[in-house]
DNA sequence: GATGACTGTTGAATCGATTGACTCAGGAGG
DNA sequence: CCTCCTGAGTCAATCGATTCAACAGTCATC
């Protein structure tokens, strides 16, 4: 039956140490901000003093008077997955090495959802946000937030806006994945998972579409399964796959996770990816080496992009009338096992 | 070559906000607030007046004078792991469902690194501290933080101090699931995975400990592994029982990650799991069901943990002097493929 | 001995919203 | 007619740190 609370400590503010320290509330403050205008030994004294009192600063009051909050939102659809799940892991260290804290709201990607927790951070006055913005966000929305605070997106496709950005290079990566299965023999080369709206999935698309007309191979749009980014999803669509005639003889995945599912669906069907059918992935996550087959994919290091696009902003904030600047984290390719044999019935 | 930033908007103001709508500050103030006392046809003027001059309300000002900041921490070692990630999401979503807000930070489960995280979050005068603290954390320095803002604990085995706290029963989990292997036949039982600083690993070492006892099988510390959480941990922890003589012939994991890890390395060694060898996990985590063969596990639910933690702290909050609550989450044991045969070699 | 330069410190205004005390007009009651 | 309410608003102090302008000393320079 004991109160959790305890007692809540009587508040000790700068004025508190300056009186203490024997010097004005200006000193204090100068002393803790470390201005060379004031000597070492009142230094000393006032740091004494927070120490003997447990002084804990305000940045409350100082975001106020300072108009600087050392706060970064960070806007994206859902943490729980793993891609941003790191990214997320990558922005925060990134952050806290420069004492910035991470302020983090989900949108569950809708629109009524991300403005509001725009809103939010507008409110915190957090001197940046970082967004992965919601599908159909619109440039103009984005506009407008950006007279508020600086904005970086987690997403490399809307040039009309002025905005630091970071993303994959997801035709490089995608061509690359596509003619790896082309040169293994494949024709008939399914694309799986996304969704339709999604910025990302439709530069892929149009790149796998690109690369299939380079090598003169007709696209078939019925090979082409949107699905959620899940492992059911892929789960489900190479189901599909599987009852059409002629079936598809790879799967170029949008996610790891899709391709995951694609190989459990296989194993399901009594196939054996790498064996009877090519599967390939897109982000590398851990697991993708340690799976049976090992899985073939093109590696995203999202730690990094979140890493990136944290330090983007920090340099955005220093430099506020900087040049707008575009990342583009190279992709490689990873030749693992899922993509090991040629195709069985070259046509 | 354009800048990113725009130009920045000029700062409006409740004074503005007062001034267009024709009222003083208070009555703008008090409108925003739904307060009783202003009118309807004022309250009205004073929102228009918000929509037209795109008003931004500044809580750092609010929380100067009100003494809350609507921001609640959460402080864990690590968000890429996938069941810390699945809280966190957990938690932000109800804390969102109530207009609070998460700052988010990791520890790296590093005591240096956490009483620094811990010090920004009391600097940026959050409402109240979600903590799953670092290994070695002191009774008394949690008793420090709580002075200054009510904690909420991501561990149930802190009885000492009268902290709020949520967490699984990992006791009961551990007794069923290693039950189970008994009752399939299993008597050389390996643990696997965790380390040993870790509370809740020491919770579930001590009553896989006692469920032996009872079934009069004797504890054997060589068929106890530490490893990192991850697929890796639990792979080569795999490799090193199985060069026992004589090997377990079953392995309860820490996590199901670690899991994960055992069932690859059984493969790679020319075992299946389920058939050869049973695999035990904890978490059940979404591709526990999805694996081949699919892992029977104790299910932890850590988006629920995450929405319970959050609510605890709502509710403390809401009534700091509610006595203290200690949240145990019920722990059931999935039973799946991955410990279906009965043990091949009864000794 | 007046002037200037420099160092170290301080007073007071300021950031933007909240809130207890107060005003003021109009109506009810005596 | 006077008092007392009540409802609708307003005044001004306040939260805690920052920072500009001012100031008192000290020392060197002309």
């Amino acid at each position: 039956m004991t109160s959790s609370g305890g007692a809540r400590r009587q508040k000790v503010t700068l004025q508190h140490v300056a009186d203490a320290a024997k010097v004005s509330k200006a000193t204090a403050s100068l002393a803790l901000n470390n201005n060379s205008r004031i000597s070492a030994p009142t230094r000393q004294r006032v740091l004494e003093a927070v120490e003997a009192l447990g002084y804990v600063y305000n940045r409350h009051a100082a975001s106020l008077r300072t108009q600087r909050s050392f706060t970064i939102g960070l806007i994206i659809k859902d943490v729980s997955n793993p891609f941003n799940a790191e990214l997320t892991s990558g922005a925060e260290s990134q952050l806290a090495d420069h004492d910035y804290s991470l302020v983090l709201a989900t949108t569950d990607d809708d629109l009524g959802k991300q403005s509001r927790m725009v809103q939010t951070m507008l409110e915190r006055d957090v001197d940046g946000m970082i967004l992965s913005p919601a599908a159909r966000t619109t440039i103009e929305s984005m506009q407008r937030w950006m007279q508020y605070c600086p904005l970086v997106l987690l997403i490399p496709y809307y040039l009309e806006l002025a905005a630091d950005c970071v993303g994959m290079d997801d035709e490089q990566g995608t061509r690359r994945a596509v003619e790896h299965l082309i040169e293994r023999g494949h024709r008939r080369i399914a694309f799986v998972g996304g969704f339709a709206a999604q910025a990302t999935r439709q530069k892929r698309l149009e790149s796998y579409r690109d690369t299939l007309r380079r090598h003169h191979i007709a696209y078939d749009p019925a090979l082409c399964i949107a699905s959620p980014v899940t492992r059911r999803g892929g789960y489900d669509a190479i189901d599909q796959l599987l009852s059409m005639s002629p079936p598809p003889s790879a799967a170029y995945c949008y996610s790891d996770v899709n391709a995951f599912g694609v190989m459990l669906g296989l194993r399901a069907a009594g196939l054996e990816a790498g064996e009877d059918f090519a599967v390939i992935g897109f982000d590398d996550v851990p697991e993708a080496s340690l799976w049976h087959p090992s899985l073939t994919t093109v590696s995203a290091d999202p730690r990094g992009l979140g890493e990136e696009a944290a330090q983007l902003m920090l340099r955005r904030i220093a430099r506020p009338d900087a040049p707008m600047k575009r990342v583009i984290m190279p992709s490689r390719l990873i030749v693992r096992d899922s993509t090991a044999a040629l195709v069985k019935v070259p046509r």
